[in-house]
DNA sequence: ATTGACCCTCCAGTAACTGGAAGCCTCATA
DNA sequence: TATGAGGCTTCCAGTTACTGGAGGGTCAAT
């Protein structure tokens, strides 16, 4: 199968693909014309990168998982352990992005939005305020 | 006043300092000796800076705020806008991953994290599922 | 004169791709 | 058989916002 095929069926783009062979997540085999040549288990692999990445996992996160997909001896607590940390993270991400919401829609609700130059936002943003 | 006082008071690393002088978000003078020459001003403008980016805003909506700080003509309208732009991207961030945080976490829960090989979580990454 | 704390520039690396240039390969059609 | 459209190849550069480090001047005090 070539790079073409593969992207279509496992929705990840050529690019990506060629990018993922770089790092050595998948490595196909090349054809007498130079192609790289795919099989199934590619498809599978890259489908299963893509719905990881989709997750948010890291690339490196993703080295892991993709072992522990084909290692029939894994143990699920390998597994759990790399989700658990990974969620960790997103909920920090979640409470920081959270955090600089409530800020910046307070700040955006008091500002006029008006033709004069007086702003909420500006005067927040500005160090002066802490000399008075 | 050297880079050093001014990352102190403004609270903004040196090595930050500089980029941002290489980017042209400010332009500090130049002592004989070849020193960066920083005023109060630059102190200020730096804090005004470390401030945006802990909100969030990229660099560029930072250059823009920081010629709305400067600029006494501003319409406060001009700045609600660059704000309600981040407040919508945070938004949007903050949904994707509340998204992945839900899947994650019911995969997580469902994850017996023992020694055997089952694992929900690679069952939901895995394609063969579709298959089936 | 030497030490230690500063300062300088320039290069490389980070994460995970994405776009583009230059150039083969292949197949179908004229 | 020539040609043109895709598809494939490699390699280089750019993205975001810094951060770390090497190699080397400067300054104040001892």
């Amino acid at each position: 199968m070539n790079i073409g095929d593969v992207a279509r069926q496992s929705g990840v783009p050529a690019k990506t693909i060629r990018y993922y062979e770089d790092i050595g997540l998948i490595r196909p085999n090349r054809s007498e014309n130079g192609y790289r040549a795919f099989t199934e288990n590619h498809v599978h692999k890259l489908a299963f990168l893509g719905r990881a990445r989709a997750l948010g996992f890291t690339i490196e996160d993703c080295r892991t998982l993709l072992s522990l997909y084909e290692d029939e001896n894994r143990e699920s607590m390998q597994v759990k352990a790399v989700a658990e940390d990974h969620l960790r993270q997103i909920e920090e991400k979640i409470a920081k992005l959270q955090s600089m919401r409530a800020t910046l829609a307070e700040l955006v609700e008091k500002c006029a939005g008006d033709h004069r130059p007086d702003c909420p936002i500006i005067e927040d943003l500005s160090p002066e305020r802490l000399a008075k």
